[in-house]
DNA sequence: CTTTCATTCGAAATCGTTTTCGTATTCTGC
DNA sequence: GCAGAATACGAAAACGATTTCGAATGAAAG
C-alpha cells in the first residue's frame, strides 16, 4: 500500500495530472463537480503529496533546523518542546542538531542544514563561537535565522532572550533583602553574553545597595557543572568563612555547593544562603530546595518559531524583513535555600 | 551565492550534466583526468547535491525519524544523543518527534514521518499505546523500524532493550544483602512492559531469598513522579513503620521519597534505604546520593541506529531482513542511600 | 452566421539529480 | 587493413508535483 501519486489518481479518475493537482489546490479553472470528485477520491485513498517533488518546484521544504549546544539540558529540552509543538501547528518538521558547545561542530551543523534546504534555522550559539562566517552564510542565503537564549551581539538577527542582567540583579537583591551582606558569585565562563550579563547584574545589585565588590569572591565555573560548585563551596568554607551567601550562574553549580554544605552540616540558609539560575526540575527536589530564577523555556521556543514564521512570510511577500528582539520575563522563585 | 547545480558546473567545464554527475560519484566510465577536473572545481565552489532532487530518483531521504514519549527526560535525551551522533557518522539527519506518552499523538507522528519519506523510524512506544495499527502501517511500507527501551511484545521488530527484570532483581538483591528484610516497592503503571518487568524482578528476588511478598507494600506510581514518591514515603512512615527499604521503579519517585525522609529526619540508609532506577544525573547530586541502576542511554541510541542501518542495507540488497533484539547490560550503582 | 468571451481541461516544461543506453573514438590483435 | 573490444562521453528518460500556456467547448453578442 505504498503512496499514491497524482498520476495514479489521474488514471483512475480519467483526468489529467494537471487537473487533479489543480482540483486539490482549489484552482479557479476547475469545475466544482470535478473538484468534489477528486477531493473525495483523494481522501478515500489517503493521498498526500510527495514532499520532495513539491520542494523541487516550490523550494519550500517545510522543515526547520534547530541547533542547540546541549541536548540533555533541562532548559534546552524545554525550549525544544516549545519549538516542536509550535512547529507542528504550522505543519513544520524539526531537525535537531547539537553543537556540543563547539564552534567547529556548529559550523558543520549549519552546513548540514543549508544542504538540507531547511526553510529556517533556530539556534542558540555555542559558548566557544567567536567568529560569525557561518552565521553570515545563512544570512547571505536569505534564510530566516532566529537566535534564542544565547545570541550574538555582533549580528542583528531576530532573537528571543531574557534580560540576564535584570534577572541576576533581582536574585542578588533578594539575597541582600534576606540580610546577606557577603555575597559570593560563582560566575560562568568568559564567552557567552549570558554569563557576562549575570555577572554584571550581580555587580550592579551590590553597587545599588552600597555593598563593596570583592574580586576574590568571584569564582569562575567554566563547565557550569555541579563539581565546580562543590569545589568552590569548599574553597569558600575554608578560605572565606565570612561569606554568607552564594549566587551561582546556574542551578548546577548551586546544587554542587548545596551538596558540599550539606555534607559539612552547614546550615542553609542560616549560615549560608544559595541562589541558582534557570529553575531546573531538580531545583525543587533537593534538600533544601533551591531558590532560583525561572526561565520560560517552552515560551521561548514558541516565540522563536513564531519569529521565524513571520520572517518567512515577509520574505515570500518580498517585503524587507524587520528583525525583532523579544525579551521574556523571568521570575524569582524563592524556596528554602535563601 | 545560492547553491550551484550540476548544470552550472557542466556549463563552466564544458561537459554534460551526465559526466559531471558520474565524475563526482566515481563511475568507471569517466577518465581520470576529467574526474580530477570536476572534483577540483566542485570542491572550489563548494558544490553539494540537492537532497530533494536526489531523493526523487533514489527514494532515499537520508533522514530518519525518532519518536520518544518525553523530551525533557534525562534518559531519553541521552538515547537521542547516541542516535544523533551515530546518525551523523553515517550522514543521516534526524527528525525528532514526541508522543507525550499519548497513543493518538504517536499515530499522528508516525503519519508525519511516513509522509516525509524517512528512511527508517526509531521509536520508544508510549505507555498508553494499546493498538498497533500504526506500527503495522510502517511495516507494510517496508520501512525499517527499531524499538528502543520500550517495545511491544506483540510486534517482532528489531529492538534495543535492557533486561528490566534482571536489573530489578540485582537492585533488590543488593538491598537484601545490606540486611534489609522489609522492602517496599514503588512500582510503575500497569501498561509499559518495563514497569511490569521491574515489578517481577522485585518479586523474584524476594522469592529467591525466601522473603514473603506483601501486596500491601507495593505502591503504584502512575506518573512516575517525585510527588508520588513523596506521598508514598509518607504513607510508609505513617502506616508501615516496619518497612526498612524502598525500591522505586525510577529515580524520580525515589528522590521524592528521599525528600520526605530528609524532612522527617529519618536516617538514610540506616532507618530506611532507598534504591532508584535509571541513574539520572540528579541521582548523584542529592543528599544522600541515590543508589540506582545505570541504563546505558547513549549506547542504546547508537545500537538502535546501527540496527536500522543494517536492516536498510539488507532491504537494499533485496535480502529478507532478520530482526534482532539487543539486550544491553545494566550496572548496579551503589551510593549513600543504601 | 460570425465573432467574442468565459469556462474547463490538458500538454508540456520545469525543478536537479540519477542512470540506462547509445554513439563516437581509440586501441588491440591477426 | 579490418573486425572486435575497450574507453570516454552525452542524450534522454525517469522521479512527482507545480504552473504556464494553449486549446476545445459552449454561450452570449453583434
Amino acid at each position: 500500500m505504498s503512496n499514491l501519486t497524482l498520476k495514479d489518481i489521474a488514471k483512475t479518475l480519467n483526468l489529467s495530472i494537471t487537473t487533479v493537482s489543480k482540483a486539490l489546490k482549489d484552482y479557479p479553472d476547475v469545475s466544482a463537480k470535478t473538484k468534489e470528485r477528486v477531493k473525495a477520491y483523494a481522501k478515500e485513498v489517503n493521498f498526500t503529496p510527495n514532499a520532495y517533488a513539491a520542494f523541487l518546484r516550490t523550494q519550500e521544504s517545510k522543515i526547520i533546523g534547530v541547533i542547540i549546544p546541549r541536548l540533555n539540558h533541562y532548559f534546552f529540552s524545554n525550549v525544544l518542546r516549545g519549538i516542536m509543538n509550535t512547529a507542528e501547528e504550522h505543519n513544520y518538521m524539526v531537525i535537531v542538531l547539537n553543537s556540543e558547545e563547539s564552534y567547529e561542530l556548529e559550523q558543520k551543523q549549519v552546513d548540514r542544514l543549508l544542504r538540507q534546504n531547511v526553510d529556517g534555522i533556530l539556534m542558540s550559539i555555542a559558548d566557544s563561537t567567536h567568529e560569525l562566517d557561518h552565521i553570515n552564510k545563512i544570512i547571505a542565503q536569505k534564510i530566516p535565522l532566529v537566535f534564542f537564549d544565547k545570541y550574538s551581539k555582533l549580528s542583528d538577527c531576530s532573537s528571543v532572550i531574557i534580560n540576564d542582567q535584570k534577572a541576576a540583579f533581582a536574585a542578588v537583591e533578594h539575597l541582600i533583602r534576606q540580610g546577606k551582606k557577603n555575597i559570593a558569585h560563582f560566575r560562568g565562563p568568559l564567552l557567552p553574553q549570558n554569563s557576562i550579563d549575570r555577572f554584571l547584574g550581580y555587580r550592579k545589585a551590590l553597587e545599588h545597595y552600597g555593598i563593596e565588590y570583592r574580586k576574590e569572591w568571584v569564582f569562575r565555573c567554566d563547565d557550569i557543572s555541579s563539581d565546580e560548585g562543590y569545589a568552590y563551596a569548599k574553597t569558600v568554607v575554608e578560605n572565606h568563612p565570612e561569606i554568607d551567601a552564594v549566587f551561582a550562574v546556574a542551578d548546577m553549580p548551586a546544587i554542587g555547593a548545596i551538596k558540599y554544605f550539606n555534607e559539612q552540616k552547614i546550615a542553609i540558609p542560616e549560615q549560608i544562603a544559595v541562589m541558582g539560575f534557570s529553575n531546573w526540575k531538580i531545583a525543587n527536589l533537593i534538600t533544601p530546595s533551591l531558590s532560583t530564577i525561572n526561565q520560560p523555556g517552552e515560551l521561548m521556543g514558541q516565540k522563536a518559531f513564531e519569529l521565524f514564521y513571520s520572517e518567512l512570510q515577509q520574505l515570500k511577500k518580498g517585503d524587507t524583513v524587520d528583525r525583532q528582539i523579544i525579551e521574556l520575563d523571568t521570575d524569582l522563585i524563592v524556596r528554602s535555600s535563601t
